[in-house]
DNA sequence: CAAATCAATAGGTCCGTACCTATTTGATGA
DNA sequence: TCATCAAATAGGTACGGACCTATTGATTTG
């Protein structure tokens, strides 16, 4: 059974959350409280201690508890986490400028953590966050395609009015998923009729199983092929995740598909720049070379994509941009603001 | 007049800290420390909930109290705060990447933020690190060549036994300062004897006057020219701050030094390649020329110093491997170990 | 009208008691 | 020897009372 000043502070939490109290009004006091719940003042001031802990009310002697749902609670400076899956590679060091250039001009201080994709991880930070007084996040999801064991996590955090923004995947189960993408549908779409309309019709694709963004793609090439009254093959199309991204053109599976690549597939859609890579490399050793046996496209048009060899065809993500984008839509929800997702479209890079 | 729950909480703390309850140890039932301290049981909670509220204790029904001096709070994921002045900008992304690919690998979350060099977002990250159950913290100080307002929040780092290392600058008046440096002495001294060695006599400096890395690096350099025989001229040394970083050389103090540089000095030795690069800026509008007019040597070997114009001679610091040792020191740290401070060398990058 | 004063109010500290529940431990018995 | 059970132990919840102190607003006073 629940403790009696448990269930106080839930009830004192939904009345906040729900803006029964406005502002910096003030509580009920804990005489009035004691009275309204019957029990007593102890169990009272007990519970209103966990809403201190998570930061909702800060309490004035001789004058009240105060409803504190604002931001800046550390001396006029703003706290903001943000968690992507990696910091240091590929297009995550462009996106992270992004969002520093916004926030470093607001009075701000930003904290930076990998979940290297992983939940145990997300958990972790999470957590972490959950027992910070951080006014906003922005966050990239982990393994957004999966079922997520950390959904009661952002719940909490929604609980709190703490405004969270997701930025490449997010979850679609939870009820708050303000988000900043780019059209990965669109892109699929896109990048599968580049290739039909350099006549190719036998395109495979490779895609990410574990998060949105590849199950999107798949969804805009799969669309893009049967507009164009071809057939969707389950051979032409390799899917990965991020525990096997290292060697999955290696294995069985991975190795099937590139061994019979030449009597089924013309072209192929790479999820990113880096698969696109790896493929390259793995052509290489069957001495089919890129595009002369097969072309490809790719998405992110991270630095490599220009300066490796051949240079790679693909769709840009706006990383500095979208980072920026993403900083901003925070901003304007800790003030406040009501905000829409964003999607942001691909710009076609057409390279060899 | 200090509440008795203060006084019992600070009590135990203390010894705690002594190490009086070694290991996972229990703390005297709650019973007992009500005898001994003459405070009812009540009392005695609340001080051990601050304690609680600080990680330093975990509490067992039906069981005890334990001392928890120990990492590995979250479900064995370790919590890591790193603190640098930026992030994104300059030798900061070498550094940042050395320690992450240290923490990468053992079971660490990590969390990244800058202070832009700025106490007060200094004071807030502590705060929020102090909020927060964190395993340890790799902190680049902030302004270390003037008096710190936020010491007192080191030592309550320091108080609950959270191991920190420092990198390039570190507070000398903190009991424990463990860090990892680069020998910023002998590089202005080597910078010097480059110039010496070269023939000049007239060398100029360039140095940061709110970090300690600046006191030192013209104190190697005067002490080079002294060993050399030379004179020191407080004219053609000249000094900045993070604040007017970007246009003490625009400024009077500033201004006036460039005017007269060409009668004053053959050499200078810059603060970092950054500071090299807009005086070379500079220069170039007053029609002097690197290096046929002038010598530059500076410190850092950043991304920019071999691919501008003209390239720079410049101490290399060891950015990755400098991350790397910190990180490692820090786990060692973690791990119980009592780590001695690193300071590494530079090595001379002799360009144009 | 402004300053000083006072009383009511609201939270903060402290105590003692009572009873609940998870853990530990040692005695008991198969 | 090992499983079981019960008592002792330690923290968890809850109550009521007493008094302290910062805040606030109304009242009095100059």
């Amino acid at each position: 059974m629940e403790p009696k000043y448990q269930f106080v502070a839930d009830a004192l939490r939904r009345d906040i959350a729900t803006g029964l109290y406005n502002d910096g009004e003030t509580l009920l006091t804990e005489l009035e409280l004691s009275s309204k719940y019957s029990v007593s003042r102890q169990t009272i001031r007990q519970a209103i201690s966990l809403l201190e802990d998570d930061g909702l009310v800060i309490r004035r002697r001789g004058s009240g508890t105060y409803v504190t749902h604002g931001p800046r609670k550390h001396g006029g400076v703003l706290n903001v986490g943000v968690i992507t899956s990696y910091i240091t590679d590929y297009i995550f060091p462009s996106i992270v400028r992004g969002i520093e250039s916004v926030l470093s001009g607001e009075n701000c201080v930003m904290s930076l953590s990998a979940t290297y994709n992983r939940t145990d991880r997300e958990r972790a930070l999470l957590t972490r966050m959950l027992e910070t007084s951080v006014d906003g996040l922005i966050i990239e999801g982990t393994k957004t395609a999966l079922p997520n064991p950390n959904i009661a996590l952002y719940e909490r955090l929604f609980e709190r009015n703490i405004p969270v923004v997701f930025i490449n995947g997010y979850y679609p189960q939870l009820k708050h998923n303000v988000h900043v993408v780019t059209d990965d549908e669109g892109g699929g779409a896109l990048a599968a009729k580049v290739l039909l309309s350099r006549g190719f019709k036998r395109i495979g694709g490779i895609f990410k199983s574990d998060d949105m963004q590849g199950h999107l793609r798949y969804q805009g090439y799969a669309a893009a092929l049967q507009a164009a009254g071809l057939p969707i093959s389950d051979e032409r199309v390799l899917w990965f995740s991020t525990e096997n991204k290292q060697r999955f053109l290696c294995e069985e599976t991975g190795s099937h598909f590139l061994h019979h690549l030449k009597e089924n597939v013309d072209a192929i859609v790479c999820y990113n720049d880096d698969i696109a890579l790896m493929l390259i490399e793995q052509l290489s050793q069957l001495k089919l070379s890129v595009p002369s046996d097969i072309s490809l496209i790719s998405f992110d048009n991270s630095a490599f994509a220009g300066i490796c060899h051949p240079k790679l065809s693909t769709l840009a993500h706006p990383k500095d941009a979208f980072g920026q984008e993403a900083a901003e839509k925070l901003l304007r929800m800790i003030s406040g603001s009501a905000e829409k997702s964003s999607c942001l479209p691909w710009e076609l890079v057409m390279r060899e």
